[in-house]
RNA sequence: GCGCCGGUAGCUCAGCCGGAUAGAGCACCAGGCUUCGAACCUGGGGGUCGGGGGUUCGAAUCCCUCCCGGCGCGCCA
């Protein structure tokens, strides 16, 4: 409807400029939904953008695009020319009314909207190592890249969920270390360190009381470690005292912390379809051709006993260490190699999804992995600031390594699934997300938008039940007929519904899925009212015609709800 | 110091590929249930869009500059 409107008015453009023999390029010419419902269905700044080039008031111009485009008649109902020369286009009512029809007949599909050329794309998201509980920041990783991948999929795009362990670092041996120091602690082999050498700073006893210190200093405080510790000792006793840190006790860790956070992200009903292991680039040598290729192309030399990335050959502000004086690699080296891995196992688009903090070494993969020569701009990075919670008007210090922090499990179980989601994918992703503890706490989450969206589902959806009920039946798709729907409200509703694949289009392409949150409330917020005012637009009465038709608008707005909910992931109950 | 991201109503935030009178939720004030669901609805107050300059017919939106806040700038990941 809106491309058909486009394409007339470009050729009234390209006609009038033909006309007053101008030997200006057709210029881009804008038509869009305004703002405020009274400038019409469709509003064009053609005029504006005109009366530079031709040195013409725009007024005049708009007039004449105006009488180019009065044949229009099956198109259009009338065309203003307003404010400073603005195109406003009133579409036909029926129009809209096609709207409905398309809804009712594809159903679920009408939030399909393929792109031209569909991609196989790899989503990266999550990616924590298990040292730990998911942290806010994680379930906000989560919640996005989850909410871009059902995106991508409704683009028509091959979707990989995927989640990088990285298990080559020291993350792991300290965890590993953490564990087995809290074992031997509780067997009394070994003396915990004194809580105040725990925070900053400070000495590090070497023993106390005859018994050594082994707890890391920059070990896992939580008391998920001590735990695991706990459950080693109820299992094995004293059998692994002369265990390596970096053996069973790591092992049993990451198992255990592993699978909690896969239960954690199941909860919130996000499944990866690949969890892929850095060890495994190791393993079957990635790092070492990578090494290679780098060195063939002279991008790599050898300094202080280490192995550096000539990255400033590459344009970047300096060169880095793929390989540490010890012989072990940083994370860069594996980092490279397995972008390449994601090309090279035929994703056309990659996509990571990362904290703010990886900002600055994402350039040195991208490049690295270009001068290999893969197309690095088919990489992207989608950048997430931290969440920061805020209780009682402060602001809350949050520390992984001690553990002092609230985590996605429990925000999860006092406010669910659902809210969670919603709260986390509400605001774009480059700004920070402020939680507000004492709402999560103890306001009532009904003032929540997610719910208001899920009430005018199920409201939609109770309609239905009545509808049923009185034997009036569902319209049927093929024979559906609109035209009783005349009301300024319903011509509204009908418009923000004939908005939904584009928003679709645009919130896939831009990555952004606060905008799928932000449409739903908007639908919801018109659908609402429209409901409530149960005398000015009863839907079922006796008028059979009428009620057949705003039944239809009913089963459209449900359908385009339930399809947006699901978009990000939220669920579309039929009763609350 | 350099780089990236933010600064919009009392609070939390949309809008930012330039468009008409800058929006929403919460909070606040005043109303509404013999009505298909009151988890709802109606109305109201509330703004130098961080400051300044520029480009433009038109700037919250683009450019420059300054101020404030966050993050990053390791042979940590």
């Amino acid at each position: 409807m809106k491309e058909r409107l486009q394409q007339k008015l470009e050729e009234a453009v390209a006609g009038l400029l033909r006309s007053t023999g101008a030997e200006t390029a057709v210029p881009e010419v804008a038509l869009e939904v305004p703002r405020n419902p009274e400038h019409g269905d469709f509003a064009s700044n053609a005029a504006l953008v005109l009366a530079r080039p031709l040195k013409r008031p725009p007024r005049a111009i708009a007039t004449e695009l105006a009488e180019r485009l009065r044949g229009e008649t099956e198109l259009l109902e009338d065309i203003e020319i307003a404010g400073p020369g603005f195109l406003n286009f009133r579409l036909r009512r029926d129009r809209w009314h096609g709207v409905l029809k398309q809804i009712l007949l594809e159903g679920p599909g009408f939030a399909s909207v393929p792109a031209e050329v569909p991609e196989r794309v790899q989503v990266e998201f999550v990616s924590a190592n298990p040292t730990g509980p998911l942290t806010l920041g994680h379930g906000r990783q989560a919640v996005l890249g989850d909410s871009i991948a059902r995106l991508l999929a409704a683009r028509g795009h091959e979707v990989t969920r995927e989640y990088y362990f990285n298990d080559g670092g020291r993350q792991m041996r300290v965890l590993g270390e953490s564990v087995k120091a809290r074992y031997l602690e509780l067997l009394g082999r070994a003396a915990p360190p004194p809580p105040e050498c725990l925070e900053e700073g400070g000495a590090w006893p070497g023993e106390i009381d005859g018994l050594p210190v082994i707890f890391p200093r920059d070990g896992y405080q939580g008391d998920y470690v001590r735990e695991i510790a706990e459950a080693l000792v109820a299992e094995y006793g004293e059998d692994l005292v002369d265990e390596a840190p970096d053996g069973r006790f790591r092992q049993v860790a990451q198992e255990r912390i592993f699978s909690e956070i896969r239960a954690t992200l199941e909860a919130l009903d996000i499944r990866f379809d690949v969890y892929f292991n850095e060890s495994d680039l190791y393993r079957e040598g990635k790092n070492d051709e990578v090494l290679a290729e780098l060195c063939e192309r002279g991008l790599v030399y050898e300094k202080d006993g280490a192995v550096w990335l000539r990255s400033t050959e590459l344009g970047l502000p300096r060169d880095r260490v793929l390989v540490k004086r010890t012989g072990e690699p940083t994370y860069l080296l594996p980092d490279i190699a397995y972008h390449r891995e994601k090309f090279r196992r035929g994703f056309e688009r990659i996509i990571d999804v990362q904290g703010a903090d990886h900002k600055e070494q994402f350039p040195y993969v991208v490049a690295a992995v270009g001068a290999l020569g893969f197309d690095a701009s088919r990489i992207e990075l989608v950048m997430h600031q931290f969440v920061t919670l805020t209780r009682g008007g402060q602001q809350v210090k949050q520390s992984t390594r001690r553990a002092t922090y609230v985590t996605v499990d429990e925000l999860l179980s006092r406010v669910g699934r659902d809210v969670f989601r919603f709260f986390m994918v509400q605001r774009k992703a480059d700004g920070h997300l402020d939680f507000d503890l004492d709402l999560a706490e103890e306001t009532d989450w009904k003032k929540n938008p997610a719910y208001y969206v899920q009430y005018a589902h199920a409201r939609a959806c109770s309609i239905e039940r009545r509808a049923r009920e009185a034997g009036l039946g569902l319209p049927d798709a093929g024979s559906f007929d609109a035209s009783p729907l005349r009301l300024p409200e319903e011509t509204q509703l009908l418009r923000k519904l004939a908005e939904f694949p584009d928003l679709v289009r645009r919130a896939a392409d831009s990555r952004e899925p606060h905008h799928v949150a932000y449409y739903l409330r908007e639908l919801a917020g018109q659908w609402n009212p429209y409901v409530q005012d149960g005398r000015r637009h009863r839907i079922l009465s006796d008028d059979r015609p009428l009620s057949l038709a705003r039944l239809g608008l009913a089963v459209a707005v449900r359908t385009v709800l339930a399809s947006g909910l699901a978009l990000i992931g939220l669920s579309a109950p039929e009763r609350m």
